[in-house]
Order: structure tokens, then C-alpha cells, then sequence
DNA sequence: TTGAAATTTAAGAATAGTTCCTACTCTTGA
DNA sequence: TCAAGAGTAGGAACTATTCTTAAATTTCAA
């Protein structure tokens, strides 16, 4: 855990506006004005892979940064882009009424190994 | 529906593979050799916002494309990246026992209007 | 404490997917 | 037929992210 790792950590957890990692950077270089963009990258890899740090990819603009809290996951609005929280029961309320009112649309991807990758493992 | 377009919606219609907008330019490529890489994204847009081709977003990977079926949503594997289809019903069943086994993780987006923006409109 | 090896960093070049721009071509309909 | 509008080709431009390289920092055995 270096010091620029930290202070991007910290910048996260500190943040309820799921900062991109350009905000992120921002708010770095003014703790440490030396920083660099590429810095603030690999850290946040290192801070999900950690578990540390969750990411949010967020479809044609950039990768939003969250720290893990009980289940929930994330409503993004189609005009502003801005990023909401949704808890994990309100979503399945959510997910039993599509189609109401406000969701205009979603999108779920779930990750697994396929037949042929897990053979190979 | 111009010629080239009818290309594009032929080839994702006859494709079981969910391909790129790469993979699409080339097998356009075939059938008009002068067709341009700008174009297909240009009518892949067209297609999406008609509602006659649904995207998939593939974070860190290049968007995929497919034709709008009863509803159904993604796995992707981590490995080779290969993109299978889930039937909205095993989609419940999935969700339902989360804890699964092959499930390493999934990323949901919600898209709604939030109430500064519904406020706007 | 010293100093060599390993790790991490800064800076910016490079990359990749996608969009934008401009001039040209095609289509449409009067 | 021909002018106006729509669509296209080609490639430059853009943007988020990753990669590269040399320099700085940390680690830790001696």
C-alpha cells in the first residue's frame, strides 16, 4: 500500500459521487501534485482486483469508482449521466415491475467460464 | 434503408456469434468491397436507436451486436471472452442462487431519467 | 547502516474503439 | 432531366486507457 494508493483509496471512500478516474486523478494531484494519470489507473486495477475498490462500467463513458458496500448496484441516468444507488431489494422490486414507469432500459452481463475454458483450468 | 445498411442488419441477423462492429465491417467488406469502417458504426447507431439490432456492452472489449429476440441477456466468459445467451427464465433462476457456482461476478445498469432531469423535460 | 535488487512511480507515447469531418456520390421527385 | 437532400467513403480526430522507460523509492540481507 504505497502513499499514492492510498490517497486514492482514501478519495474513493470518502466520495458518495462514484468519482471516474479522471475525478480521481483531479482530487489526487491536489494531496500530491506529482501524481500521474498513470498512477491513478493502475492503482484502482490493483484496488478492484483487491476487492479494495469496486468498478462500475458505465457504456460509452467512463468507468465510474465505488467503494464495496452491502449488495446494490446502480441506476445511471439517460440524459445527465449521473449515477444512483439502487439497494439489492429495492432492485428486485425494480427488476418485478420493468415495466414501469422510469426504467427506459438496462443492460446485465454476468461473467462466468464458458464449457470449453473450464475444461481447460 | 439504404444498401449498405441492409448489409449490416442482413449480417447480424444471420450471425449466432453476437459479432463486433470489426467483425461486421468485414464480413460487409465482402459483399461491397468500398464499404467504409465509419459507415458501419454510423448505421450499426441507426439500426440500435430503430430497435431493429441490440447492442451488448462489453466492458473493456469491443461492443457486440445482436438481433432483439424474446428478451434475454449475457454470460460472458473471463477467459476467452466468448458470449453466450440466457434465456430470461434461467436469468431468474440464476439470480436466485447467486451463491452458483460458475457465476464469477456481473455487472448491472439500470437507465432512467433522474428527477432533476424528468423535472427538465 | 549500507547498498544491491526489486518494486513502484512519473511522464508521456502508444493503442484501440469509436466518432467526426469533408468532399463526393447516389437517390428522389418535380 | 436535374436540383436538393440524404447517405457514403476515407481518413483524421478524439478519448479513455494501457504500455514503456528511466528514475525514484522501498526492502531487507549483510
Amino acid at each position: 500500500m504505497t502513499r499514492q494508493r492510498k490517497i486514492i483509496k482514501d478519495i474513493i471512500y470518502a466520495s458518495y459521487e462514484h468519482p471516474t478516474a479522471d475525478a480521481i486523478f483531479a482530487l489526487a494531484k491536489k494531496k500530491m501534485p506529482s501524481i500521474a494519470v498513470g498512477t491513478v489507473y493502475r492503482n484502482l486495477s490493483l484496488l478492484v482486483e483487491s476487492g479494495e475498490v469496486r468498478k462500475i462500467d458505465v457504456p460509452n463513458s467512463p468507468s465510474r469508482y465505488d467503494r464495496p458496500q452491502i449488495p446494490h448496484e446502480h441506476l445511471i441516468c439517460k440524459n445527465c449521466g449521473k449515477v444512483a444507488d439502487v439497494g439489492a431489494i429495492e432492485l428486485i422490486e425494480v427488476l418485478k415491475e420493468k415495466t414501469g414507469e422510469d426504467i427506459i432500459g438496462y443492460n446485465l452481463t454476468m461473467y462466468y467460464l464458458c464449457p470449453k475454458c473450464k475444461s481447460l483450468k
